[in-house]
DNA sequence: ATATTTCTTTTCACTGAATGAAAAATCTCG
DNA sequence: CGAGATTTTTCATTCAGTGAAAAGAAATAT
């Protein structure tokens, strides 16, 4: 009589792998989730992951509200801000940006290299009706946007070759997809020490950014963005290069 | 012949737990650490830390510089922004702060209560030298502090009673610790609609705060502060009202 | 240059903690 | 109120985590 009941065999991953693959079945469009979906998208066994939330709760990482739908809490929340993204660079950051934002009321936007793209790090918008446009965390090309080409433009040589040997996706037909002319381009941004982008990744779209630049070697890049075709924005060329310089001083000033 | 190797007990707590108080051993004065100082914060044998620290680097919730010193990774500061108080209720409230910063070129604070403190959601200051007073992510107490007694006076009730009946620390000569006193400074502070503080939780500051409610629910409260012991910030209460009340209206009407 | 200390990484015998099917409890909605 | 879906508990089973010890690297002193 064989009445053993099977166990299968436990799925490769490690339990901590498990647990933070729970934290990551959250995002932009799901900021809120209920435990079936949770389990769902983490690829888990129902019961396994209501366990970790339980757990997940406690330490503050997950919130659970009365209707029982789980959200990140504000423990994540807290542990962004002791980020360097954050702590070190956002944080000094800011004042630069306001004042910028002061001097000529478009939208200001920061944004650092992480792998092959840029991320939007601040955005400071005068705009109450939201435009969803480069949410703070997005990810963007380097090739097609302001700030994306000049932290490409300042990268290391062998870094913009594995740049340039991927597909550059088009976005608009201004995009620039051909390599040869994105080098030309890059090389005009490092002569003038910023750079202009128009509708090269929405149409309608102008951009002027500028190089943060730390003892030489790019940190990040400050722009400005008009999403309603302003095609005098480089007047404010100047500002943005003042906002991107004062940073990259006051950054080496702090880290001396 | 008794080689037999002793095994101590496993102390109580849970895998995902010990993989949690590896990330948990970081905080604003301390966020670099060796994996020495990890293990011995986390209060976990090193090789224990090793492999977690390992597994969590894997998943990009911890960096790893070249010198081998470990800080928080830049997944957990983008889980940071898909919590409800970045991104439903900072990303909201930026453009408010923004116009109020540019109106009155004061600090602007935005704060929320979290359990029986408040904390800073948002700080924007223009200055350049950065005064650590108030970083975003400090918690506050709710009594001594503009923003914090707003949230406090439009709590409910029985939440008002519980914090009345802890002990209320004083942090400066003019700081509200008796009772009956602090009763008396909400009910003044609903009946004008907003708060002034004088020099309550740092000698030397004035701030002015107005509640952020949605449906008539205490949500947020905004804020602007000076240090510089500024006597005549309260010309600015009517733009902190207007920011307060604009928010509010926003988040009613989002949500609905 | 060499010894000493300190920190990091690997190994491995052992077991405690995680697992998930199944059942029970609870909630939802026609 | 009953059928279906979702959440929670239970529990026999075993697999993944454990941390002492040793080896390997770095930093520091002699």
């Amino acid at each position: 009589m064989n009445n053993e009941v099977v166990y299968p065999k436990n799925t490769s991953k490690s339990v901590t792998a498990r647990a933070l693959a729970v934290l990551g079945a959250f995002n932009v469009s799901e900021p809120s989730l209920t435990l079936s979906q949770l389990a769902r998208i983490a690829g888990l066994p129902i019961p396994t992951v209501f366990r970790f939330a339980g757990e997940l709760e406690e330490g503050g990482f997950l919130d659970r509200d009365d209707a029982g739908r789980y959200s990140l809490g504000v423990k994540l929340w807290e542990m962004g801000l002791l980020t360097p993204v954050h702590g070190h660079l956002r944080e000094i950051a800011m004042p630069f940006l306001l004042n910028l934002q002061y001097d000529c009321r478009e939208i200001v936007q920061l944004a650092v290299r992480d792998g092959v793209d840029a991320i939007y790090v601040e955005k400071l918008t005068s705009e109450e009706s939201v435009p969803v446009q480069s949410r703070i965390g997005a990810r963007i090309p380097l090739h097609a946007t302001g700030v994306g080409k000049v932290l490409l433009a300042y990268s290391p040589e062998s870094f913009i070759e594995v740049v340039m040997a991927m597909q550059l996706p088009r976005y608009t037909p201004e995009t620039q997809t051909n390599k040869r002319a994105l080098a030309k381009d890059l090389a005009v941004i490092k002569a003038q020490g910023y750079a202009k982008s128009h509708q090269e990744y929405l149409v309608g779209s102008t951009s002027v950014a500028a190089p943060v630049l730390v003892n030489g070697v790019i940190r990040a890049s400050i722009g400005i963005v008009n999403y309603a075709a302003r095609e005098d924005l480089d007047t404010f060329a100047p500002s943005v290069l003042r906002a991107a310089n004062a940073l990259g001083r006051r950054l080496e000033e702090i880290e001396s």
